[in-house]
RNA sequence: GGCGGCGUAGCCAAGUGGUAAGGCAGCGCUCUGCAAAAGCGUUAUUCAUCGGUUCAAAUCCGGUCGCCGCCUCCA
């Protein structure tokens, strides 16, 4: 499988450390606020990725980092007049629960910034003795004229600057040799939480925590690190300055970003307000799994353009792949499986891993699946149990990397409905139309849909 | 100022040299008590635009127009 590598700005063939294993990491939230659907893009991309090489049969180590100490949380909380811990456990909670609403796979570690801060000390203790970093008015700073690789993954030249970017730039609270220097440990500050160190008492920076953490639980050289575009610079290229400075090896092999979500032509964010949170969407009766198939449906280094009408057209493709299901669910016709069945499957499933392969071509793994439900569409009529079982299989197989088919929606109906359904068949039998539509109507609104078929009545959930 | 990306049917979106995937929406038909689902047919002589290279270009080269991102916290 091939994958855009930011690094090197080309396709690359994906080749792991370690046979049959993917070191994984991936940039986490800062819990500040709640995150919006634009956030939530890149963690779907990611989960989809990752997804891929599990399907792929990698075994897949994934650590996911929680911002829970910077600037931003130390100020809501200051805001709430609530402890930093409150605040950010609020936000954390509410992360994983989104997680799941959108199904997607947990982490096998999320470290917490406040929870790593000797080994962070122990990094920053490392490049001052190497000569990388300095420190000035008891705060410490990486000094990127002495890492000659500085810029490569964002193909920044030194001296490029924007002019007037350059003479505003940061003239911030800290003093630093270079303008572009950035900061590892930032001093004490009355009123912020403040931890020991050899050089003096304070807090982290930003930066320093993702290659603290990721070294500590994927080692210096790992192969995947993922994130969002906006992280290229300065996040990740100054990751790779303090860990490769410190480990004195390539950190991290392949780098992949995800574009951004935009809303009317403009990134979507906080600043400019042109935002939703999952809970926003939720509130206006959206199918999260809707949401999720609209933000994959997308090549991931393109733009995507969020409106309610995408959205609505997520939720009619989906519901095709949904039919299709539903409809080899009630197939229960005796009889020996067509040989045909297995070669289409066999052809479906090398088109679908072939295009993702592709630097997760997720259009034509798609376009794969499609063409293979109006396939099995045509033959339906025709098809046994027994290939009912094998398309069942292979859908779910595909949907172990789609992850858009949620299993918790197959819920036995209650006994009022099945009465309600038996009432109207009865209705039917007896040409009472007017009866038979009304206690579909009646069904409908209570998310019931129901349908005649030669085989009986089905129903399914809205 | 530097770096980078995008512009394909009504909408979304693949396709990077060989003659336009797929999804949604629409229209007609089949099936059906009516619906729903599904099927069949139909929907871009054309890929922002101008010029060039080539037997052949949406795909390569150059120009133009329009839009966006990064260079500062940001998925």
């Amino acid at each position: 499988m091939k994958f855009y590598n930011t690094l090197t700005r080309r396709l690359e063939e994906f080749r792991p450390i370690e046979k049959g294993k993917v070191g994984l990491y991936t940039c986490g939230p800062t819990v500040y606020d709640y995150p919006h659907i634009g956030n939530y893009r890149s963690y779907v991309f990611e989960d989809l990725v990752k997804r891929f090489l599990l399907f792929a049969g990698l075994r897949v180590h994934h650590v996911m980092n929680i911002t829970d100490i910077d600037d931003k949380t130390i100020r809501k909380a200051g805001e709430l007049g609530v402890p930093l811990a409150e605040v950010t456990q609020k936000y954390i909670d509410a992360f994983h629960a989104d997680l799941r609403t959108l199904n997607i796979l947990p982490a096998d570690v999320y470290p917490r910034a406040t929870a790593h801060i000797p080994e962070m000390v122990s990094l920053i203790s490392s490049l001052l003795d190497k000569g990388f970093a300095y420190e000035k008015d008891g705060s410490v700073y990486f000094s990127i004229e002495r890492f000659p690789g500085y810029g490569r993954l964002a193909n920044i030249e030194r001296g490029n600057l924007k002019p007037a970017a350059a003479a505003t730039h940061d003239a911030d609270e800290y003093e630093k040799e270079a303008v572009q220097d950035f900061v590892l440990w930032k001093g004490k500050k009355p009123g912020e939480p403040y931890w020991p160190a050899a050089f003096g008492e304070g807090r982290p920076g930003w930066h320093i925590e993702c290659s603290a953490m990721s070294m500590k639980y994927l080692g210096p050289h790992f192969d995947i690190h993922m994130g969002g575009v906006d992280n290229i610079f300065p996040h990740h290229e100054n990751e790779i300055a303090q860990s490769e400075c410190a480990n004195g090896m390539t950190f991290v092999n392949y780098w992949l970003h995800c574009q951004h979500l935009i809303v009317d032509n403009k990134k979507m964010s906080k600043s400019l307000g042109n935002f939703h949170t999952l809970a926003d969407l939720l509130q206006r009766g959206c199918d999260p799994m809707a949401v999720r198939y609209l933000l994959i449906s997308a090549h991931y280094r393109k733009l995507l353009n969020f409106t309610f009408d995408s959205l609505e057209m997520a939720g009619q493709a989906l519901a095709r792949i949904k039919n299709f299901d539903f409809s080899l669910k009630s197939i229960h016709n005796p009889g020996e499986a067509d040989p045909e069945t297995a070669g289409l499957i066999a052809a479906a499933e090398k088109a679908f891993a072939g295009h993702l392969a592709d630097d997760l071509n997720i259009s034509g793994a798609l376009g794969a699946l499609f063409d293979f439900i109006t396939k099995t569409n045509q033959r339906m009529t025709n098809l046994k149990q027994k290939d009912a079982v094998q398309v069942l299989a292979f859908l779910h197989r595909l949907n172990s990397v789609l992850g858009v088919l949620d299993a918790a929606e197959e819920k036995p109906l209650d006994a009022v409905i099945e009465e309600k359904i038996g009432e109207r068949e009865a209705a039917r039998k007896a040409k009472n139309f007017k009866k038979a539509d009304a206690i579909r109507a009646e069904l409908k609104a209570r998310g019931i849909v129901l349908m005649d078929t030669p085989d009986g009545v089905k129903w399914k959930k809205e």
